[in-house]
DNA sequence: AGTTGCTATTGACAGAGTGACAACAACTTG
DNA sequence: CAAGTTGTTGTCACTCTGTCAATAGCAACT
């Protein structure tokens, strides 16, 4: 007879651990709100205690906000692949490669940033404002409109704002299908090239 | 020595009990977030027994869908005030308006709408998407673009898609003090007035 | 004024969730 | 194989939520 000292459980690297708990907490928070999971539901999600959980991300909120973090995070353009043309070539490749990226997330990214709750969380709004400037300023960059530097802060402002739209269009396209991608492609595409050609020309000389 | 018999607590009618808990509940919920705020709070912000909180909104959760509600919920447009011009003059008469209704929820409104949190709850998805079509379909009439009403469904969708835009600069404006009133405005009806005008039209023939 | 009835409101209780921490056990190293 | 390292567990104290029977404000009617 074998002396099967089969152990109870594996140690992991805590990085490892680290990502596996990451993912059970952010598949488990897309599906409902934060107080509608306890961190003893992603404990037994992710096969652990959950005296762990709090031993690799300190509470239940620190969890959270980890989670936020990474949802929220774009991908950085590959701009080697940008073309010369003219302004309205620029931003149509830009918002084609946006909702590759949208696309790309799918139903996650809806599920996770769809909902706007009520509520004023100092430390939520901070990790999005940046996601927000980050993508801004990528995006800006992408176009080319590096340029009109001396008014950079209301360029980006401007840009954030129309991120505002971006979000919307598409969840009208992923989750509501009331739009296709060709006519959210065509939306977005004539709006940036609107606002960057001609409101944000009119908005420097007020 | 005169006989006191000062009630220790006073007993409201039901309409009036239940809105003076929704004020306390919308003020707390409008600071922090939902986990942080307990409804023991709350029932001592408005001097009241914790249980009455439960009484009359069964849950936590249910009084918080109802602060969703109200705070959501936006006024009709007085259409008797819309100018007669051309697209672009009721326009900027629409987003004004829209303007001032922000201005007028101010710091509240921000505080509501501001942040967008991590989790998929769908009655509270429901409510907002209600929000936003009643404003759109709002916005639709004020603006006067009543005719266009074969492809009414894909215009609502747009104009919801352009209240993603109106939310964003809002916060800009009001939160970030990135932006002026002025500008808001010039941006939001240049951009509003090229969506009906120019894209919507281009939209109809794909 | 005193009594009665209705119901808005309270207070206590039970169950569930969270965070802290000491003990344990899997794995590494010599 | 022994000893140390540390990833992991399980329990304890505390807080929060929802339920419910008991209480008390108030109006109506003697």
């Amino acid at each position: 007879m074998s002396t099967e000292t089969e152990p109870r459980w594996r140690r992991l690297e805590p990085d490892q651990r680290r990502e596996q708990i990451l993912d059970c907490a952010i598949r488990l928070f897309g599906e409902r709100p934060y107080a509608e999971v306890s961190t003893t539901d992603i404990a037994r999600e992710a096969g652990v205690a959950r005296g762990l959980i709090n031993h690799y991300f300190g509470s239940k909120r620190g969890l959270y906000l980890e989670v936020v973090r990474r949802m929220v995070t774009v991908p950085i353009a590959d701009r080697s692949a940008v073309p010369d043309g003219s302004l309205a070539e620029r931003v149509e490749f830009s918002v084609d490669w946006l909702l590759d990226v949208i696309s790309a997330r799918g139903k996650t990214w809806v599920a996770v940033l769809g909902t706007e709750g009520v509520g004023n969380d100092p430390e939520v709004e901070r990790i999005l404002a940046e996601a927000d400037e980050m993508a801004a300023e990528n995006l800006v960059r992408t176009v080319g409109m590096r340029d009109a530097e001396p008014a950079g802060a209301e360029l980006r402002a401007l840009v954030r704002a129309f991120g505002g739209m971006v979000k919307a269009a598409g969840r009208e396209w992923i989750t509501h299908g009331t739009l296709t991608r060709e006519q959210v492609q065509l939306v977005l595409t004539e709006q940036l090239t609107a606002l960057l050609g001609e409101t944000f020309p009119h908005l420097q000389r007020m």
